[in-house]
DNA sequence: GTCCGCAGTTTGGTATACCAAACCCTCCGC
DNA sequence: GCGGAGGGTTTGGTATACCAAACTGCGGAC
Protein backbone atom coordinates (compact mmCIF):
# COMPACT_ATOMS: atom_id res chain seq x y z
CA UNK A 1 0.00 0.00 0.00
CA UNK A 2 1.92 2.57 -1.33
CA UNK A 3 1.75 6.09 -0.38
CA UNK A 4 -2.04 7.49 -1.89
CA UNK A 5 -0.66 10.97 -2.78
CA UNK A 6 2.13 10.45 -4.64
CA UNK A 7 0.76 11.06 -8.21
CA UNK A 8 4.20 12.65 -8.99
CA UNK A 9 5.93 10.95 -11.54
CA UNK A 10 2.50 10.48 -13.10
CA UNK A 11 1.64 13.05 -15.78
CA UNK A 12 5.30 14.48 -15.75
CA UNK A 13 5.17 15.71 -19.06
CA UNK A 14 1.97 17.25 -18.66
CA UNK A 15 2.74 18.98 -15.54
CA UNK A 16 6.02 20.47 -16.81
CA UNK A 17 4.42 22.40 -19.65
CA UNK A 18 1.70 23.13 -17.80
CA UNK A 19 3.95 25.02 -15.48
CA UNK A 20 6.58 26.34 -18.82
CA UNK A 21 3.26 28.05 -20.11
CA UNK A 22 1.34 29.44 -17.08
CA UNK A 23 5.15 30.54 -15.86
CA UNK A 24 5.67 32.64 -19.62
CA UNK A 25 1.98 33.90 -19.36
CA UNK A 26 2.77 35.41 -15.85
CA UNK A 27 6.22 36.72 -16.76
CA UNK A 28 4.63 38.26 -19.82
CA UNK A 29 6.49 36.55 -22.31
CA UNK A 30 3.48 34.96 -23.83
CA UNK A 31 0.83 38.25 -23.97
CA UNK A 32 -2.64 38.54 -24.00
CA UNK A 33 -3.98 37.66 -26.91
CA UNK A 34 -1.18 35.57 -28.10
CA UNK A 35 -2.55 31.94 -29.68
CA UNK A 36 -0.88 28.72 -28.30
CA UNK A 37 -1.10 26.14 -30.36
CA UNK A 38 -1.13 22.63 -30.02
CA UNK A 39 1.64 21.29 -32.40
CA UNK A 40 3.69 24.45 -32.20
CA UNK A 41 3.93 24.04 -28.61
CA UNK A 42 4.57 20.10 -28.98
CA UNK A 43 7.33 21.01 -31.28
CA UNK A 44 8.92 23.48 -29.18
CA UNK A 45 8.54 21.93 -25.62
CA UNK A 46 9.59 18.23 -27.39
CA UNK A 47 6.70 16.56 -27.10
CA UNK A 48 3.78 15.23 -28.20
CA UNK A 49 0.29 17.21 -28.52
CA UNK A 50 -1.53 14.96 -26.15
CA UNK A 51 -0.08 16.44 -23.24
CA UNK A 52 -0.12 19.88 -24.74
CA UNK A 53 -3.52 19.75 -24.65
CA UNK A 54 -4.35 18.54 -21.54
CA UNK A 55 -2.10 21.93 -20.12
CA UNK A 56 -3.98 24.00 -22.30
CA UNK A 57 -7.27 22.85 -20.92
CA UNK A 58 -5.97 23.26 -17.24
CA UNK A 59 -4.97 26.64 -18.20
CA UNK A 60 -8.46 27.64 -20.05
CA UNK A 61 -9.67 26.00 -16.12
CA UNK A 62 -7.17 28.79 -14.30
CA UNK A 63 -8.64 31.40 -16.17
CA UNK A 64 -5.24 32.28 -18.45
CA UNK A 65 -6.51 31.36 -21.62
CA UNK A 66 -9.68 30.71 -23.37
CA UNK A 67 -11.20 29.53 -26.54
CA UNK A 68 -11.46 32.42 -28.56
CA UNK A 69 -13.44 30.71 -31.47
CA UNK A 70 -13.81 26.71 -32.03
CA UNK A 71 -10.37 26.79 -33.34
CA UNK A 72 -8.46 29.58 -31.66
CA UNK A 73 -7.04 29.31 -27.96
CA UNK A 74 -5.49 32.89 -26.70
CA UNK A 75 -4.01 34.00 -23.70
CA UNK A 76 -6.67 36.09 -22.14
CA UNK A 77 -7.07 39.43 -22.13
CA UNK A 78 -7.21 41.26 -18.52
CA UNK A 79 -9.96 43.51 -18.60
CA UNK A 80 -11.24 46.17 -16.13
CA UNK A 81 -14.12 43.87 -14.90
CA UNK A 82 -11.75 40.88 -14.96
CA UNK A 83 -10.06 42.32 -12.15
CA UNK A 84 -12.99 43.51 -10.65
CA UNK A 85 -15.11 40.19 -10.93
CA UNK A 86 -11.89 38.50 -9.30
CA UNK A 87 -11.69 40.88 -6.82
CA UNK A 88 -15.95 40.39 -5.86
CA UNK A 89 -15.04 36.42 -5.81
CA UNK A 90 -12.51 36.77 -3.24
CA UNK A 91 -14.98 39.47 -1.14
CA UNK A 92 -17.26 36.61 -1.12
CA UNK A 93 -14.99 33.64 -0.30
CA UNK A 94 -12.03 35.10 1.65
CA UNK A 95 -14.33 37.13 4.03
CA UNK A 96 -16.66 33.97 4.54
CA UNK A 97 -13.12 32.37 5.01
CA UNK A 98 -12.40 34.66 7.45
CA UNK A 99 -15.37 34.33 9.59
CA UNK A 100 -14.99 30.13 10.41
CA UNK A 101 -11.28 30.59 10.08
CA UNK A 102 -11.76 32.60 13.39
CA UNK A 103 -14.12 30.34 14.61
CA UNK A 104 -12.02 27.58 13.86
CA UNK A 105 -8.56 28.13 13.72
CA UNK A 106 -6.16 25.71 16.35
CA UNK A 107 -3.04 27.26 18.14
CA UNK A 108 -1.08 25.24 15.36
CA UNK A 109 -2.39 27.19 12.32
CA UNK A 110 -2.31 30.49 14.56
CA UNK A 111 1.46 29.54 14.97
CA UNK A 112 2.19 29.04 11.34
CA UNK A 113 0.22 32.24 10.49
CA UNK A 114 2.11 34.30 13.35
CA UNK A 115 5.44 32.78 11.47
CA UNK A 116 4.36 33.83 8.16
CA UNK A 117 3.84 37.08 9.14
CA UNK A 118 7.59 37.58 11.03
CA UNK A 119 8.72 36.18 6.84
CA UNK A 120 6.83 38.81 5.05
CA UNK A 121 7.67 41.64 7.95
CA UNK A 122 11.31 40.94 7.37
CA UNK A 123 11.03 40.91 3.55
CA UNK A 124 9.08 44.15 3.50
CA UNK A 125 11.47 45.59 5.83
CA UNK A 126 14.58 44.11 2.97
CA UNK A 127 11.81 45.68 -0.28
CA UNK A 128 12.60 42.13 -1.48
CA UNK A 129 9.62 41.94 -3.88
CA UNK A 130 9.78 38.50 -4.85
CA UNK A 131 9.72 37.26 -1.26
CA UNK A 132 6.97 39.31 -0.29
CA UNK A 133 4.54 38.36 -3.21
CA UNK A 134 5.38 34.49 -2.56
CA UNK A 135 4.87 34.97 1.66
CA UNK A 136 1.75 37.12 1.00
CA UNK A 137 0.19 34.29 -1.07
CA UNK A 138 1.01 31.81 1.31
CA UNK A 139 -0.36 34.12 3.93
CA UNK A 140 -3.95 34.23 2.29
CA UNK A 141 -3.48 30.25 1.18
CA UNK A 142 -2.97 29.72 5.17
CA UNK A 143 -6.16 31.85 5.89
CA UNK A 144 -8.10 30.01 4.11
CA UNK A 145 -6.79 26.67 4.85
CA UNK A 146 -7.79 27.32 8.40
CA UNK A 147 -11.61 27.65 6.92
CA UNK A 148 -11.42 23.95 7.47
CA UNK A 149 -13.04 23.42 3.87
CA UNK A 150 -11.62 22.18 0.82
CA UNK A 151 -14.14 22.94 -1.78
CA UNK A 152 -13.63 26.57 -0.27
CA UNK A 153 -9.88 26.23 -0.96
CA UNK A 154 -10.41 24.46 -4.23
CA UNK A 155 -12.97 27.18 -5.56
CA UNK A 156 -9.58 29.63 -4.73
CA UNK A 157 -6.97 28.04 -6.11
CA UNK A 158 -8.14 28.34 -9.73
CA UNK A 159 -7.76 32.06 -9.67
CA UNK A 160 -5.12 31.94 -7.38
CA UNK A 161 -2.51 32.00 -10.51
CA UNK A 162 -4.41 34.84 -11.76
CA UNK A 163 -4.50 37.05 -8.49
CA UNK A 164 -0.77 36.62 -8.52
CA UNK A 165 -0.09 37.62 -11.78
CA UNK A 166 -2.14 40.61 -11.22
CA UNK A 167 -0.60 41.77 -7.58
CA UNK A 168 2.72 41.51 -7.89
CA UNK A 169 3.52 44.68 -9.24
CA UNK A 170 1.67 45.91 -6.14
CA UNK A 171 4.12 48.08 -4.29
CA UNK A 172 2.32 49.32 -1.13
CA UNK A 173 3.48 46.80 0.90
CA UNK A 174 3.72 48.17 4.33
CA UNK A 175 -0.02 49.15 4.31
CA UNK A 176 -0.38 45.07 3.19
CA UNK A 177 1.34 44.32 6.19
CA UNK A 178 -0.23 46.10 8.73
CA UNK A 179 -3.77 44.63 7.42
CA UNK A 180 -2.40 40.99 7.17
CA UNK A 181 -1.43 41.76 10.72
CA UNK A 182 -4.93 42.83 11.91
CA UNK A 183 -6.56 40.28 10.46
CA UNK A 184 -4.40 37.93 11.67
CA UNK A 185 -5.54 39.66 15.20
CA UNK A 186 -8.77 39.29 14.59
CA UNK A 187 -9.14 35.48 13.46
CA UNK A 188 -6.95 34.98 16.52
CA UNK A 189 -9.41 36.72 18.59
CA UNK A 190 -11.82 34.24 17.57
CA UNK A 191 -14.42 36.86 16.28
CA UNK A 192 -15.82 36.02 13.13
CA UNK A 193 -17.28 39.18 12.86
CA UNK A 194 -14.85 41.23 13.35
CA UNK A 195 -12.21 38.94 11.17
CA UNK A 196 -14.76 39.15 8.28
CA UNK A 197 -14.65 43.02 8.64
CA UNK A 198 -10.99 43.02 8.00
CA UNK A 199 -10.88 40.83 5.59
CA UNK A 200 -13.04 42.84 3.86
CA UNK A 201 -11.32 45.72 4.32
CA UNK A 202 -8.00 44.04 3.35
CA UNK A 203 -9.60 42.97 -0.05
CA UNK A 204 -11.01 46.46 -1.28
CA UNK A 205 -7.64 48.09 -0.47
CA UNK A 206 -6.02 45.16 -2.58
CA UNK A 207 -8.68 46.18 -5.01
CA UNK A 208 -7.74 49.57 -5.12
CA UNK A 209 -4.44 49.60 -5.05
CA UNK A 210 -4.57 46.96 -7.69
CA UNK A 211 -6.55 48.87 -10.03
CA UNK A 212 -4.05 51.99 -9.74
CA UNK A 213 -1.17 50.12 -10.85
CA UNK A 214 -2.77 48.19 -13.54
CA UNK A 215 -4.71 50.93 -15.11
CA UNK A 216 -3.62 54.23 -13.53
CA UNK A 217 -7.19 55.00 -12.62
CA UNK A 218 -8.58 55.59 -9.19
CA UNK A 219 -11.41 53.46 -7.99
CA UNK A 220 -15.11 55.45 -7.78
CA UNK A 221 -16.34 55.12 -3.83
CA UNK A 222 -19.42 53.10 -5.68
CA UNK A 223 -17.01 50.38 -7.26
CA UNK A 224 -16.30 48.32 -3.77
CA UNK A 225 -19.50 49.08 -2.37
CA UNK A 226 -21.98 46.80 -4.51
CA UNK A 227 -21.40 44.23 -1.02
CA UNK A 228 -22.63 46.68 1.77
CA UNK A 229 -25.14 48.64 0.25
CA UNK A 230 -26.12 49.51 -3.05
CA UNK A 231 -24.13 49.33 -5.58
CA UNK A 232 -23.38 50.81 -8.58
CA UNK A 233 -22.48 48.78 -12.07
CA UNK A 234 -18.86 48.94 -12.63
CA UNK A 235 -15.42 50.31 -13.49
CA UNK A 236 -15.34 50.15 -17.53
CA UNK A 237 -13.85 53.05 -17.63
CA UNK A 238 -12.33 52.28 -20.81
CA UNK A 239 -10.84 48.70 -20.45
CA UNK A 240 -7.66 47.17 -20.63
CA UNK A 241 -5.84 50.22 -22.13
CA UNK A 242 -2.89 50.02 -21.46
CA UNK A 243 -1.92 46.53 -23.20
CA UNK A 244 0.22 48.23 -26.15
CA UNK A 245 -0.73 45.18 -28.05
CA UNK A 246 -4.68 45.31 -28.43
CA UNK A 247 -4.08 46.73 -31.85
CA UNK A 248 -4.74 43.91 -33.98
CA UNK A 249 -8.22 43.06 -32.29
CA UNK A 250 -10.33 45.69 -30.78
CA UNK A 251 -11.44 42.10 -28.21
CA UNK A 252 -14.93 42.00 -28.55
CA UNK A 253 -14.53 41.30 -24.47
CA UNK A 254 -16.49 45.12 -23.77
CA UNK A 255 -18.40 42.04 -22.09
CA UNK A 256 -20.76 43.85 -20.03
CA UNK B 1 -15.71 0.19 -38.72
CA UNK B 2 -16.43 2.88 -41.12
CA UNK B 3 -15.61 6.57 -40.45
CA UNK B 4 -17.72 8.38 -37.69
CA UNK B 5 -21.43 8.28 -39.46
CA UNK B 6 -22.45 11.89 -37.43
CA UNK B 7 -21.04 14.91 -38.39
CA UNK B 8 -21.13 16.64 -35.46
CA UNK B 9 -20.31 20.22 -33.25
CA UNK B 10 -16.89 20.28 -32.20
CA UNK B 11 -16.04 18.08 -29.14
CA UNK B 12 -18.99 16.53 -29.85
CA UNK B 13 -17.41 12.49 -28.58
CA UNK B 14 -16.25 14.35 -25.37
CA UNK B 15 -19.74 15.87 -24.46
CA UNK B 16 -21.42 12.68 -25.20
CA UNK B 17 -19.20 10.52 -23.25
CA UNK B 18 -19.31 13.34 -20.36
CA UNK B 19 -23.33 13.59 -20.50
CA UNK B 20 -23.42 10.04 -20.40
CA UNK B 21 -21.09 9.38 -17.20
CA UNK B 22 -22.58 12.35 -15.13
CA UNK B 23 -26.05 11.25 -15.87
CA UNK B 24 -24.84 7.35 -14.69
CA UNK B 25 -23.87 9.25 -11.73
CA UNK B 26 -26.52 11.28 -11.23
CA UNK B 27 -28.92 8.43 -11.49
CA UNK B 28 -27.68 6.15 -9.44
CA UNK B 29 -26.02 3.45 -11.98
CA UNK B 30 -22.38 4.02 -11.44
CA UNK B 31 -22.23 4.05 -7.72
CA UNK B 32 -19.74 5.83 -5.14
CA UNK B 33 -16.50 3.75 -5.45
CA UNK B 34 -17.03 2.19 -8.66
CA UNK B 35 -14.17 2.49 -10.51
CA UNK B 36 -14.00 4.28 -14.04
CA UNK B 37 -11.58 2.45 -16.83
CA UNK B 38 -10.65 4.35 -20.03
CA UNK B 39 -10.44 1.41 -22.26
CA UNK B 40 -13.57 -0.38 -20.34
CA UNK B 41 -15.55 2.84 -20.97
CA UNK B 42 -13.86 3.64 -24.42
CA UNK B 43 -14.85 0.26 -25.63
CA UNK B 44 -18.79 0.26 -23.85
CA UNK B 45 -19.08 3.85 -25.53
CA UNK B 46 -17.45 2.85 -28.82
CA UNK B 47 -14.97 5.75 -28.51
CA UNK B 48 -11.43 5.76 -28.44
CA UNK B 49 -9.63 6.63 -24.72
CA UNK B 50 -9.18 10.12 -25.41
CA UNK B 51 -12.13 11.60 -25.62
CA UNK B 52 -12.94 9.27 -22.20
CA UNK B 53 -9.47 10.90 -20.76
CA UNK B 54 -10.90 14.35 -21.30
CA UNK B 55 -14.30 13.53 -19.80
CA UNK B 56 -12.87 12.30 -16.79
CA UNK B 57 -10.84 14.89 -16.21
CA UNK B 58 -13.56 16.93 -16.66
CA UNK B 59 -16.03 14.86 -13.91
CA UNK B 60 -13.17 14.93 -11.59
CA UNK B 61 -13.07 18.62 -11.64
CA UNK B 62 -17.21 19.16 -11.26
CA UNK B 63 -16.32 16.93 -7.98
CA UNK B 64 -18.40 13.35 -8.99
CA UNK B 65 -15.08 11.40 -9.66
CA UNK B 66 -11.25 11.55 -8.15
CA UNK B 67 -8.29 9.88 -8.40
CA UNK B 68 -8.04 7.35 -5.51
CA UNK B 69 -4.55 6.45 -6.35
CA UNK B 70 -2.25 6.82 -9.60
CA UNK B 71 -4.13 4.11 -11.51
CA UNK B 72 -7.37 4.07 -10.09
CA UNK B 73 -10.23 5.98 -11.03
CA UNK B 74 -13.50 6.20 -8.66
CA UNK B 75 -16.75 7.77 -8.17
CA UNK B 76 -16.62 9.96 -5.34
CA UNK B 77 -18.00 8.96 -2.10
CA UNK B 78 -20.61 11.62 -0.53
CA UNK B 79 -19.41 11.95 2.75
CA UNK B 80 -21.64 14.20 5.64
CA UNK B 81 -18.29 16.61 5.53
CA UNK B 82 -18.54 17.06 1.54
CA UNK B 83 -22.79 18.12 2.18
CA UNK B 84 -21.60 20.14 5.02
CA UNK B 85 -18.63 21.91 2.51
CA UNK B 86 -20.82 22.25 -0.31
CA UNK B 87 -23.21 24.17 1.90
CA UNK B 88 -20.87 26.39 2.93
CA UNK B 89 -19.84 27.30 -0.79
CA UNK B 90 -22.86 28.11 -1.01
CA UNK B 91 -23.50 30.16 1.34
CA UNK B 92 -20.49 32.70 0.87
CA UNK B 93 -21.30 32.71 -2.96
CA UNK B 94 -24.80 32.71 -3.03
CA UNK B 95 -25.15 34.96 -0.32
CA UNK B 96 -22.96 37.39 -1.79
CA UNK B 97 -24.39 37.12 -5.23
CA UNK B 98 -28.05 37.93 -3.50
CA UNK B 99 -26.46 41.17 -2.40
CA UNK B 100 -25.62 41.71 -5.90
CA UNK B 101 -28.37 41.12 -8.03
CA UNK B 102 -30.43 43.26 -5.16
CA UNK B 103 -28.19 46.20 -5.98
CA UNK B 104 -28.08 44.88 -9.99
CA UNK B 105 -31.07 43.37 -10.84
CA UNK B 106 -32.62 44.55 -14.09
CA UNK B 107 -36.38 44.75 -14.45
CA UNK B 108 -36.01 41.95 -17.32
CA UNK B 109 -34.03 39.87 -15.03
CA UNK B 110 -36.97 39.85 -12.50
CA UNK B 111 -39.37 39.04 -14.96
CA UNK B 112 -37.52 36.37 -15.54
CA UNK B 113 -37.41 35.16 -11.77
CA UNK B 114 -41.09 35.97 -11.80
CA UNK B 115 -41.82 33.51 -14.59
CA UNK B 116 -39.43 30.86 -12.74
CA UNK B 117 -41.31 31.29 -10.16
CA UNK B 118 -44.93 30.61 -11.08
CA UNK B 119 -43.53 27.59 -13.33
CA UNK B 120 -42.05 26.44 -9.84
CA UNK B 121 -45.26 26.86 -8.32
CA UNK B 122 -47.07 24.93 -10.83
CA UNK B 123 -45.21 22.39 -10.91
CA UNK B 124 -44.75 21.87 -6.85
CA UNK B 125 -48.87 21.70 -7.29
CA UNK B 126 -48.65 18.94 -9.39
CA UNK B 127 -46.11 17.19 -7.71
CA UNK B 128 -43.47 16.83 -10.41
CA UNK B 129 -40.47 16.49 -9.04
CA UNK B 130 -38.52 16.33 -11.71
CA UNK B 131 -39.70 19.79 -13.14
CA UNK B 132 -39.46 21.15 -9.94
CA UNK B 133 -35.87 19.97 -9.26
CA UNK B 134 -34.93 21.41 -12.69
CA UNK B 135 -36.84 24.69 -12.49
CA UNK B 136 -35.34 25.29 -8.73
CA UNK B 137 -31.76 24.71 -10.68
CA UNK B 138 -32.51 27.50 -13.23
CA UNK B 139 -33.96 29.17 -10.36
CA UNK B 140 -30.78 29.72 -8.57
CA UNK B 141 -28.55 30.08 -11.41
CA UNK B 142 -30.85 33.06 -12.82
CA UNK B 143 -30.20 34.42 -9.15
CA UNK B 144 -26.30 34.05 -9.25
CA UNK B 145 -26.76 35.54 -12.89
CA UNK B 146 -27.66 38.57 -12.23
CA UNK B 147 -25.28 39.26 -9.90
CA UNK B 148 -23.67 39.61 -13.40
CA UNK B 149 -20.24 38.28 -12.51
CA UNK B 150 -19.27 35.80 -14.56
CA UNK B 151 -16.42 34.54 -12.43
CA UNK B 152 -18.58 34.25 -9.57
CA UNK B 153 -21.39 32.02 -11.61
CA UNK B 154 -18.32 30.03 -13.30
CA UNK B 155 -17.00 29.22 -9.57
CA UNK B 156 -20.89 28.17 -8.67
CA UNK B 157 -20.51 26.30 -12.09
CA UNK B 158 -18.53 22.80 -10.90
CA UNK B 159 -20.76 22.09 -7.72
CA UNK B 160 -24.62 21.92 -9.75
CA UNK B 161 -24.17 18.95 -10.86
CA UNK B 162 -23.45 17.53 -7.20
CA UNK B 163 -25.91 19.91 -5.52
CA UNK B 164 -28.67 18.38 -7.71
CA UNK B 165 -27.28 15.07 -7.33
CA UNK B 166 -27.47 15.58 -3.64
CA UNK B 167 -30.94 17.77 -3.58
CA UNK B 168 -32.74 15.93 -6.06
CA UNK B 169 -34.38 13.68 -3.37
CA UNK B 170 -35.51 17.08 -0.78
CA UNK B 171 -38.84 17.02 -0.83
CA UNK B 172 -39.85 19.99 0.84
CA UNK B 173 -41.28 21.48 -1.85
CA UNK B 174 -43.82 23.74 -0.50
CA UNK B 175 -41.21 25.42 1.77
CA UNK B 176 -38.99 25.75 -0.98
CA UNK B 177 -41.60 27.79 -2.95
CA UNK B 178 -41.93 29.90 -0.42
CA UNK B 179 -38.60 31.31 0.57
CA UNK B 180 -37.28 31.12 -3.37
CA UNK B 181 -40.47 34.15 -3.35
CA UNK B 182 -39.59 35.56 -0.61
CA UNK B 183 -35.85 35.56 -2.00
CA UNK B 184 -36.84 37.06 -4.86
CA UNK B 185 -39.44 39.84 -3.03
CA UNK B 186 -35.86 40.76 -1.20
CA UNK B 187 -33.77 41.03 -3.99
CA UNK B 188 -36.76 42.98 -5.98
CA UNK B 189 -36.77 45.59 -3.31
CA UNK B 190 -33.19 45.91 -3.88
CA UNK B 191 -32.21 45.95 -0.81
CA UNK B 192 -29.04 43.66 -0.37
CA UNK B 193 -28.81 43.37 3.07
CA UNK B 194 -32.66 41.98 3.11
CA UNK B 195 -31.65 40.06 0.01
CA UNK B 196 -28.36 38.17 1.84
CA UNK B 197 -30.47 37.63 4.58
CA UNK B 198 -32.95 35.39 2.74
CA UNK B 199 -30.38 33.60 0.41
CA UNK B 200 -28.65 32.48 3.93
CA UNK B 201 -31.89 31.41 5.48
CA UNK B 202 -32.77 29.50 2.43
CA UNK B 203 -29.27 27.47 1.74
CA UNK B 204 -29.79 27.12 5.40
CA UNK B 205 -32.82 25.37 5.49
CA UNK B 206 -31.69 23.75 2.37
CA UNK B 207 -28.68 22.54 4.13
CA UNK B 208 -30.67 20.96 6.47
CA UNK B 209 -33.57 19.55 5.08
CA UNK B 210 -30.61 17.58 2.41
CA UNK B 211 -28.55 15.94 5.36
CA UNK B 212 -32.16 14.46 6.67
CA UNK B 213 -32.68 13.16 3.47
CA UNK B 214 -29.37 11.78 2.68
CA UNK B 215 -28.03 10.71 6.41
CA UNK B 216 -31.60 10.77 8.45
CA UNK B 217 -30.12 13.03 11.26
CA UNK B 218 -30.96 16.24 12.52
CA UNK B 219 -28.05 18.55 12.55
CA UNK B 220 -26.49 20.76 15.61
CA UNK B 221 -27.81 24.41 15.86
CA UNK B 222 -23.97 24.93 15.56
CA UNK B 223 -23.47 23.14 12.30
CA UNK B 224 -25.46 26.43 10.47
CA UNK B 225 -24.18 28.49 13.06
CA UNK B 226 -20.43 29.41 12.67
CA UNK B 227 -20.91 32.73 11.65
CA UNK B 228 -23.13 35.84 11.48
CA UNK B 229 -25.31 36.45 8.62
CA UNK B 230 -22.27 37.21 6.72
CA UNK B 231 -23.52 41.28 6.07
CA UNK B 232 -20.36 43.18 5.31
CA UNK B 233 -21.15 45.88 8.24
CA UNK B 234 -20.64 43.05 10.49
CA UNK B 235 -23.41 44.15 12.49
CA UNK B 236 -25.02 42.01 15.01
CA UNK B 237 -23.44 38.62 14.23
CA UNK B 238 -22.58 37.50 17.76
CA UNK B 239 -22.04 34.06 17.62
CA UNK B 240 -18.44 34.04 18.17
CA UNK B 241 -18.68 30.74 19.85
CA UNK B 242 -15.53 29.21 19.46
CA UNK B 243 -17.15 25.54 18.71
CA UNK B 244 -13.97 24.35 17.73
CA UNK B 245 -13.86 22.01 15.26
CA UNK B 246 -17.55 21.17 13.56
CA UNK B 247 -15.46 19.87 11.29
CA UNK B 248 -17.42 16.64 11.65
CA UNK B 249 -16.65 12.70 11.58
CA UNK B 250 -17.79 11.83 8.52
CA UNK B 251 -17.56 8.28 7.99
CA UNK B 252 -17.12 7.51 4.69
CA UNK B 253 -19.93 5.98 3.83
CA UNK B 254 -23.04 8.23 3.96
CA UNK B 255 -24.63 6.48 0.55
CA UNK B 256 -26.85 3.71 0.66
C1' DG C 1 1.16 -22.47 6.78
C1' DT C 2 3.05 -18.07 5.81
C1' DC C 3 5.65 -14.83 3.46
C1' DC C 4 8.41 -13.07 -0.11
C1' DG C 5 9.49 -12.43 -4.89
C1' DC C 6 8.90 -12.69 -9.68
C1' DA C 7 6.30 -12.56 -13.91
C1' DG C 8 1.98 -11.66 -16.28
C1' DT C 9 -1.65 -8.36 -16.48
C1' DT C 10 -3.85 -4.13 -15.93
C1' DT C 11 -4.02 0.68 -16.73
C1' DG C 12 -2.94 5.44 -17.30
C1' DG C 13 0.56 8.40 -19.90
C1' DT C 14 2.52 9.54 -24.15
C1' DA C 15 3.47 9.39 -29.17
C1' DT C 16 2.00 9.17 -33.90
C1' DA C 17 -1.42 9.19 -37.60
C1' DC C 18 -5.65 10.52 -39.80
C1' DC C 19 -9.84 13.30 -40.36
C1' DA C 20 -12.85 17.22 -41.06
C1' DA C 21 -13.95 21.87 -40.32
C1' DA C 22 -12.27 26.54 -40.45
C1' DC C 23 -9.09 29.65 -42.33
C1' DC C 24 -6.51 31.93 -45.98
C1' DC C 25 -5.03 33.21 -50.12
C1' DT C 26 -5.06 33.02 -54.84
C1' DC C 27 -7.24 33.33 -59.13
C1' DC C 28 -10.89 33.86 -62.17
C1' DG C 29 -14.97 36.39 -63.75
C1' DC C 30 -17.28 40.58 -63.90
C1' DG D 1 -10.21 46.90 -59.75
C1' DC D 2 -12.99 44.14 -57.00
C1' DG D 3 -15.59 40.36 -55.15
C1' DG D 4 -16.65 35.67 -54.74
C1' DA D 5 -15.60 30.76 -55.57
C1' DG D 6 -12.39 27.29 -55.03
C1' DG D 7 -8.59 24.70 -53.33
C1' DG D 8 -4.64 24.32 -50.35
C1' DT D 9 -3.31 24.96 -45.46
C1' DT D 10 -3.90 25.17 -40.69
C1' DT D 11 -5.54 23.24 -36.55
C1' DG D 12 -8.15 20.91 -33.15
C1' DG D 13 -10.62 16.29 -32.47
C1' DT D 14 -10.27 11.49 -32.58
C1' DA D 15 -8.21 6.88 -33.24
C1' DT D 16 -4.54 3.62 -32.67
C1' DA D 17 -0.14 2.00 -30.86
C1' DC D 18 3.48 1.65 -27.51
C1' DC D 19 5.48 2.27 -22.90
C1' DA D 20 6.25 2.06 -17.96
C1' DA D 21 4.54 1.79 -13.47
C1' DA D 22 1.47 -0.61 -10.39
C1' DC D 23 -1.33 -4.36 -9.26
C1' DT D 24 -2.27 -9.47 -9.04
C1' DG D 25 -1.62 -13.97 -8.33
C1' DC D 26 0.99 -17.95 -8.29
C1' DG D 27 4.79 -20.65 -6.68
C1' DG D 28 8.71 -21.63 -4.00
C1' DA D 29 11.45 -21.11 0.28
C1' DC D 30 11.52 -21.23 5.13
Amino acid sequence: MGPMTKIEPLGAVRERVLASLRQEIIAGRLRPGDRLVERELADRFGVSRVPVREAIRALVGEGFVHFETPRRTVVRRLTANDVKELFELREALEVYAAGLAAARATPKDLAEVQELLDLAAAATEAGDAETITDVNSRLHDRIVAMAGNNLLTASLEPVAGRLRWMTRRNEEWPQLLVEHRELYEAIASGDPARARAHALAHVRTNYRSTVRHLFGTELDDGDTAQLGDGDVTCVESGDARGESDAASEPGPEGER
